[in-house]
DNA sequence: TAGGTGATCTTG
DNA sequence: AAGATCACCTAT
């Protein structure tokens, strides 16, 4: 049943929207208290710390929140907003060069009476499709944040499928006005037809 | 379409 | 120390 793990040089190549894009079509697994809950990533958001006004580690900003950001490829990231939702994201990129990958929807694949629980519901397109719904699910918190995505018997990405450049769609980010012109930034990337995407 | 929610960051 | 902001979700 279980895939190959993705290794950390997948997340440690330099263009963060490339691994946004092949993100597309992997499975996240978590394992909790051998609670085992997978999913087939379908939506992506890139986030660059250089050039980009929406990445929280914009300018190579420094706080204790952004601190995951500077470590090589292949932590998680994992912080709270509006007080009510977690976002997971996985830093991208070689060390001190700060990008991070947020992953917004999925498709369950494992475990799918545990994210029914969590989620207190049972259709199956509302169990993962939006960031916050997403981590809900996979029961991801911010105890979860600067976990290495391959060492972890808790969470990690596995090899599933290679989605086409032709079945992805591209669009700009979600939820992000605030960033000016980099919310023109065509970098969300959904699986073209999916029934699991947070908005058409 | 509006309101809830609290961590995080900035300003003074 | 206080106030503003926020990579969202649910229900009307």
């Amino acid at each position: 049943m279980r895939r190959p793990k993705i290794k950390s040089e997948f997340y440690r190549r330099t263009n963060v929207v490339a691994v946004a894009r092949d993100l597309l079509g992997k499975v996240i697994v978590t394992n909790f208290n051998g609670q085992l809950t997978s999913a087939i990533i379908t939506e992506t958001e890139a986030y660059s710390g250089h050039l980009d006004k929406a990445c929280h580690a914009y300018l190579s900003r420094h706080t204790e929140r952004t601190r995951i950001f500077f470590e090589e490829g292949g932590y998680s990231y994992v912080y709270m907003v509006y007080g009510i939702h977690f976002m997971f994201n996985i830093i991208t990129n070689t060390k001190g060069n700060p990008d991070a990958v947020l992953i917004r929807s999925a498709e369950p694949l494992e475990g799918i009476d545990i994210m029914q629980s969590r989620r207190k519901l049972t259709n199956l397109r509302h169990l993962l499709t939006g960031p916050g719904k997403f981590t809900q699910a996979m029961g991801l918190t911010k105890m979860h944040n600067g976990m290495d995505l391959y060492e972890s018997d808790e969470v990690w990405m596995e090899e599933y499928k290679t989605i086409p450049d032709d079945e992805i769609f591209t669009s700009t980010r979600i939820g992000i006005d605030y960033a000016e012109e980099d919310a023109l930034l065509p970098w969300r990337f959904y699986i073209t037809g999916s029934d699991y995407i947070s908005k058409r």
